[in-house]
DNA sequence: CCAGACGTTGTT
DNA sequence: GTCTGG
DNA sequence: CCAGACGTTGTT
DNA sequence: GTCTGG
């Protein structure tokens, strides 16, 4: 799964302002002093290393957090060695692994994303497919987050993105046969935000909100390549729609 | 997708 | 070059 | 007891 | 930090 952690900035940024200003990213993030300038042109310009996020924690559920992809529990003593190695949490066993109870307990975060990519397989070739949400311009994904600290006893605040078993349409796109099943971002709607947000509520209705969106909640295009050297890299472009003359009759008969 | 292996003998 | 494992 | 793992996906 | 496998 590829997440628009990287297209979505200068929404998340616009968001976390709160208001309807026409700034520009840069602008926003001055003004928010979370990125510089340059923190910006080097995200845009930049690969996959260590990508950088707004959360939404229970502490300040108004107000951004920065968080670095890849969870990191407290207890590691190299974080190189777990940071590309926890992207996605498993929904069914975030209360089981060492690496994710404590957060699945005390630390659960939202991330807003515009969509994600997954890519479909069709005679030995693959396709990118953006999917987003019919209805949200932006839709909660559920997160775990942590914060660990170095030797020197600077803080670094981490996350994962929850994955849970991918839906309908997610197995019509995401049909890697080298996959046993679909996978998906656990995307929760407005009331069910509010709820993973919650300290108080129990492992049993956390686990409870652990499940699929329906498929007919969400729409897929095809977009250019996301890696390698056609892409566009982490700019909003890469997730316009890109059409492929093999694609044009579809089989899958849902977009 | 990409990195890495890709093999056999049996005393180096 | 092609397959496999991650 | 101690060393080693602690994770998911398959192009983030 | 805590669990597992050796």
């Amino acid at each position: 799964m590829c997440y628009d952690i990287k297209t979505s900035l200068e929404k998340q940024l616009r968001r976390a302002l709160l208001d309807g200003s026409k700034a520009d990213a840069q602008e926003i993030a001055e003004k928010l002093k979370i990125f510089t300038k340059e923190d910006i042109e080097l995200h845009h310009a930049s690969g996959f290393k260590h990508p950088q996020m707004f959360i939404y924690t229970q502490e300040t559920p108004d107000t951004p957090t920065v968080a670095t992809w890849g969870l990191v529990p407290e207890w590691v003593a190299d974080k190189e060695s777990i940071w590309n190695k926890t992207l996605n949490a498993r929904g069914e066993t975030i209360f089981e692994k060492a690496s994710f109870r404590d957060s699945a307990t005390n630390k659960r975060c939202l991330i807003y994303l515009e969509g994600f990519y997954e890519h479909h397989h069709k005679n030995g070739k693959t396709y990118p497919y953006f999917i987003k949400h019919k209805e949200k311009d932006l839709f909660a994904v559920a997160g775990l987050w942590s914060e660990w600290q170095n030797e020197l006893g600077e803080l670094l605040k981490t996350f994962s993105i929850v994955t849970t078993k991918g839906n309908l349409l997610m197995a019509d796109i995401h049909n890697n046969p080298k996959l046993p099943e679909p996978r998906m971002p656990l995307i929760l709607t407005a009331d069910m935000e509010s709820q993973w947000l919650d300290g108080k509520l129990a492992q049993n209705d956390i686990e409870k909100l652990i499940k699929p969106l329906a498929g007919d909640k969400l729409v897929a295009h095809t977009v250019g390549p996301i890696k390698g050297k056609k892409a566009s890299g982490n700019l909003p472009q890469a997730s316009l729609e890109v059409n492929y003359a093999e694609l044009q009759v579809s089989q899958l008969g849902l977009f």
